[in-house]
DNA sequence: TAGCAATATGACAACCTTGTCATAAGGAGA
DNA sequence: TCTCCTTATGACAAGGTTGTCATATTGCTA
């Protein structure tokens, strides 16, 4: 967590620190982002960021929690009215929710894929634990719609959960361009209809 | 490529210093391994290594090259008696190479899923352009096996090939277990199992 | 206005890595 | 043995980053 010094700043010179730190660590791996290049853009000297920051993870794992808040916020905005959801509901609600806040935030959705494909310690102390809880919820879910007679008994809920998981957190990103929002969006939602398709029926023609 | 000088040494001292940077590579990403290591590994002076190659990434993309013709070799030989093999026969086939090729050659499969959890530079050039070859001789087979009736025609032929491309790059490795070959080789070729069986029947009770 | 605490500042030491270069050593042929 | 070409060697310059620290500045309170 940052110093209390950083939280006692003027809230204009702390979100154009924020900023700068949010623009590098979008634009580069955490590795290759350099303290020298956040204090320049944001116009401190060198000594004042030590003065807000222990270090550039400090700053770092500040910003993941801000960007995981936003994400759940914009999550539960979406679920708000979506009780007693199934899995597949939750799949496609999922899917779409993850294209519309990329579209929404997409620095933070740079940050977070940089975090993706370049894993680091950090990787491992944020995701590792968020995503085993992820697991268990879908799990649990994928029993329940077994028990329900929505999805087939002997399709494995491990399996099932890790796939949707490891589909949901990359699928969006490949197709995200900025530069062209309206077909990007399309391309990202029917690419998230495709796969779903694929995932609920299967692909294999005449058999069940 | 590495110079001359290097292909003139001795095989025991080439050897000596590629296995030095294997082990590194497979140890840590491109980015953290140091010159030093390897020279250090290795017992022969900085010098000498300049002697060999232009910098790090000449090294590193010639042990790509090997890796890629081990894994090529291993290939051909599993498709040896495999003609007009159709696309779900083949993406198991390629499911169980990939457990069998991590658990022949594991450092191999480190330095591999390194590459593809620390994306650079050196990433897309080597493997964007495999990725795409890969992509089209598998949409080729889905469309083949959609004219014979085994592949549901509404299915999205990209989308399915870059599902499959996605999962045989990256299932087996998060199963790799060393230390454990027996059961480590019974939980990846499980999971690729349950992960087909999803693919290929759907997870949808009652429909098709 | 004096005094105190919080902030600001940037030069600098410490550290590390890379790639080079001048020089030494080896070895094959004349 | 002399010569030439190849290979070996390691000290070192150059370049870059981090975290610190002594000093200055600011702003609030009495």
């Amino acid at each position: 967590m940052p110093k209390e010094t950083f939280f006692n700043l003027k809230e204009e010179k702390r979100l154009k620190i924020l900023n700068a730190a949010i623009d590098q660590f979008a634009l580069k791996p955490y590795e290759q982002v350099m303290i020298s290049d956040i204090i320049k853009t944001s116009e401190i000297p060198r000594g004042s960021f030590y003065q807000y920051f222990t270090d550039k993870e400090d700053l770092y794992t500040y910003i993941l929690k801000i960007i995981n808040e936003e994400k759940r916020k914009f999550l539960n905005e979406t679920l708000k009215n979506t009780e007693k959801i199934n899995f597949i509901e939750l799949s496609k609600i999922l899917f779409k929710n993850g294209v519309d806040f990329a579209l929404e935030s997409p620095k933070f959705i740079h940050i977070f894929n940089h975090l993706l494909t370049h894993r680091n310690q950090i990787y491992e102390k944020v995701m590792a634990e968020n995503i085993i809880i992820a697991k268990n919820i879908f799990i649990e879910l994928i029993e329940k719609d077994k028990l329900n007679g929505l999805i087939k008994k002997d399709i494995d809920s491990s399996a099932l959960a890790e796939l949707i998981i490891q589909l949901t957190s990359t699928i969006a990103i490949d197709e995200l361009d900025i530069e062209n929002k309206e077909t990007s969006y399309k391309k990202m939602l029917q690419k998230n209809d495709n796969i779903l398709k694929i995932i609920g029926y299967g692909i294999i023609k005449g058999e069940n």
